[in-house]
DNA sequence: AATTAAGCCAACCGCAAAAGC
DNA sequence: GGCTTTTGCGGTTGGCTTAAT
C-alpha cells in the first residue's frame, strides 16, 4: 500500500553530479527531450533517480539559464512578486526568464531576507517589523523560520485574517515563462507554460505601492486591475 | 597557520496534485 | 470512482567556500 519509492535507492547515486553524468543527461535530453523522468535515468544510462535528473536539468543544465548575479531590477521584481504570491517560487521564477525557482528561493533566503530585515521590513509579511531582530545568521534564520508558524503564504492568508484587508483588491494574470521550449518536449505533462494563465485575486494592504511597481514594469504583468473600492 | 563561524547553493526529501489505468 | 504512478513544488539539509579570529 501507499506510494512506492520513486526509484530503487540502493542502485542510485546521490550527492554531487559528475561531469560525465551531466554530459549523459544533456546528450539524452538533446536527443529525446525532457520529461518521462521516471524512465529517463535508465534510458540515459544514469544511476540516478528521475527526480534527481529533473532537478539537475531544471536547476543547472538547462541551456537557457542566466546564472550570475541578480540585478537590482530582478531584486525588485522578486520582492514585488513575493509580496503578492508568498513563497510561490515557481510562479515567481516563471516571471524571471533564465532563473529557477530554486535559485530564487536560495537568493531570497540568503540575500533579500537580510536586506528587508535591515530595512526594518518583515520578509514574510512585507510589513514593518514590530521589533528589530538582531540575529540574522544562517543558523538563527533557519531556526527562527522553522519555529515560526512559517505559513508560506502568510501575506495572503494569516495576515489577511489577522489584519482585515483594505478595500483594495488586485487581480493579477500570471503568464508562465516558457522555459521548456528550449527542447523539443514530447512530454504532454509538466508544460506549465501551456496551461491557461492563472488568475489570482486577493487583497493587499500594499496595493498602492504595488500598483506603482506594476505600472513601471508593464512587461512583467500582462494586466492588472484594481477593483473598484 | 589553524580553527571557527558565517554565507552560499546544489541536492535531497516529503507531500500534494495531476495523470493514467 | 478509486487506486496507483508520475511529476512538480516548497522546505530543508549537507557540504563547500570565504571571512573572521
Amino acid at each position: 500500500m501507499g506510494r512506492s519509492p520513486c526509484c530503487e535507492k540502493q542502485h542510485t547515486n546521490k550527492g554531487a553530479w559528475t561531469k560525465e553524468e551531466d554530459q549523459r543527461l544533456i546528450n539524452y535530453i538533446q536527443i529525446h527531450g525532457d520529461g518521462c523522468w521516471r524512465s529517463l535515468p535508465k534510458a540515459a544510462g544514469l544511476l540516478r533517480c528521475g527526480k534527481s535528473c529533473r532537478l539537475r536539468w531544471i536547476n543547472y543544465l538547462r541551456p537557457d539559464l542566466k546564472r550570475g548575479n541578480f540585478t537590482a531590477e530582478e531584486d525588485q521584481i522578486i520582492i514585488n512578486l513575493h509580496t503578492l504570491l508568498g513563497n510561490k517560487w515557481s510562479l515567481i521564477a516563471a516571471r524571471l526568464p533564465g532563473r529557477t525557482d530554486n535559485e530564487i528561493k536560495n537568493y531570497w533566503n540568503t540575500h533579500i531576507k537580510r536586506k528587508l530585515y535591515s530595512q526594518g521590513i518583515d520578509p514574510q509579511t512585507h510589513r514593518p517589523l514590530a521589533n528589530n531582530r538582531s540575529s540574522t545568521s544562517d543558523f538563527d534564520r533557519r531556526r527562527e523560520d522553522s519555529n515560526s508558524n512559517s505559513s508560506s503564504n502568510s501575506c495572503l492568508t494569516t495576515e489577511v485574517e489577522e489584519n482585515p484587508p483594505l478595500n483594495l483588491n488586485l487581480e493579477l494574470s500570471i503568464g508562465l515563462h516558457p522555459h521548456n521550449q528550449i527542447t523539443k518536449n514530447p512530454n504532454p505533462k509538466g508544460d506549465d507554460h501551456q496551461k491557461a494563465p492563472v488568475l489570482f485575486k486577493f487583497c493587499s494592504p500594499q496595493t498602492e505601492l504595488e500598483t506603482q511597481h506594476f505600472s513601471s514594469t508593464p512587461h512583467i504583468f500582462r494586466y492588472y486591475t484594481p477593483s473598484p473600492s
